[in-house]
DNA sequence: AGTGTATCCTGCAGGC
DNA sequence: TGCCTGCAGGATACAC
């Protein structure tokens, strides 16, 4: 998916695009991206207008008068495509879910391919127990070196699946962690609770300055991602190891190797993260 | 507690 | 050209 970055992008592009439009009317074209019936969400949401948008961990989110929000997960081919009319190139929808009208004529869609995304209305309470469950924001200024360290001490799972865990850190998913864990020099076998207090300290930074530089080049399109006006990001071309197995190491030249782990594929440089073995 | 596996889906690239 | 397999920025449920 779109990983905090991404989010973060498309909510930036989205929030002067659609604070203050009021919802007229919303079409599910694909009722499995809701959690709920169409005939329960549709009056919800009809009427209302939008306060603000803002991103809690990967999900995007749209705070609605009426002590109420949507709270979208783009899964891994979520689009939000705002437009006063149609718009041409890869901004298109080609998999519609949910088509929002405003009042003033214009359009936000859902848009997206594989349909592992959500879409929900939450009253504010509904979203409090929702947002306790995930872990700390990693660009929060209050986030220190020493809250991951103790967090990863509790924890026997390898370094790379904890760094996936929403309920540990939040916003971080594949590509991040494998950049992430390559510029601080661990292996994403490595055990939480083996990272020394050092090493924790150059995961911390590390992952800031991968998630802040991704903002800063709105996000990593490798294959789907689009911003809100079907934009690519531009992290791509700086990406250290994610997707790089097979080729030279851009600090060392050796062979990026790729291992599969808790089913999902782990990138890293044999020699700048030496093996935990 | 943590891992592997399966599931939800569609599309694309590569091998034959 | 077609058919097959494997792979994909996510999240969750299950059995072990």
């Amino acid at each position: 998916m779109p990983e905090l970055p991404e989010a973060e992008t498309i909510v930036r592009g989205l929030r002067p695009a659609i604070v203050g439009l009021t919802i007229a009317q919303a079409e599910v074209l694909k009722p499995d991206i809701l959690r709920e019936s169409k005939r329960s969400f549709g009056p919800k949401v009809r009427g209302r207008t939008i306060e603000s948008v803002d991103r809690r961990a990967k999900n995007v989110l749209i705070r609605l008068d009426g002590e109420r929000r949507i709270a979208i997960n783009l899964g891994m081919t979520g689009k939000l495509l705002p437009f006063p009319r149609p718009p041409r190139g890869s901004g298109r929808p080609t998999h519609p879910a949910v088509r929002f009208r405003f009042t003033d004529g214009s359009i936000l869609v859902f848009d997206d391919t594989r349909r592992f995304g959500t879409v929900e209305c939450l009253s504010d309470e509904e979203w409090q127990v929702r947002e306790a469950r995930f872990g700390p924001e990693p660009l929060d200024p209050k986030y220190a070196p020493a809250a991951l360290y103790e967090a990863l001490a509790q924890s026997r799972s390898p370094v790379r699946s904890w760094l996936l865990d929403q309920r540990k850190i939040a916003g971080v998913g594949n590509i991040y962690a494998a950049e992430a864990l390559f510029l601080s020099g661990i292996h994403p076998l490595r055990e939480a609770r083996a990272v020394t207090p050092a090493e924790a300290t150059r995961l911390h930074q590390a992952i800031r300055d991968v998630l802040s530089d991704a903002i800063d080049e709105g996000g990593t399109t490798i294959r789907d991602y689009r911003n809100a006006i079907g934009g690519e990001g531009g992290y791509a071309r700086l990406l250290f190891v994610y997707g790089r197995d097979g080729e030279a190491c851009r600090r060392c030249g050796s062979d990026i190797e790729r291992v599969v782990l808790s089913n999902r594929s782990a990138f890293f440089c044999p020699l700048c993260q030496p093996s935990p073995a």
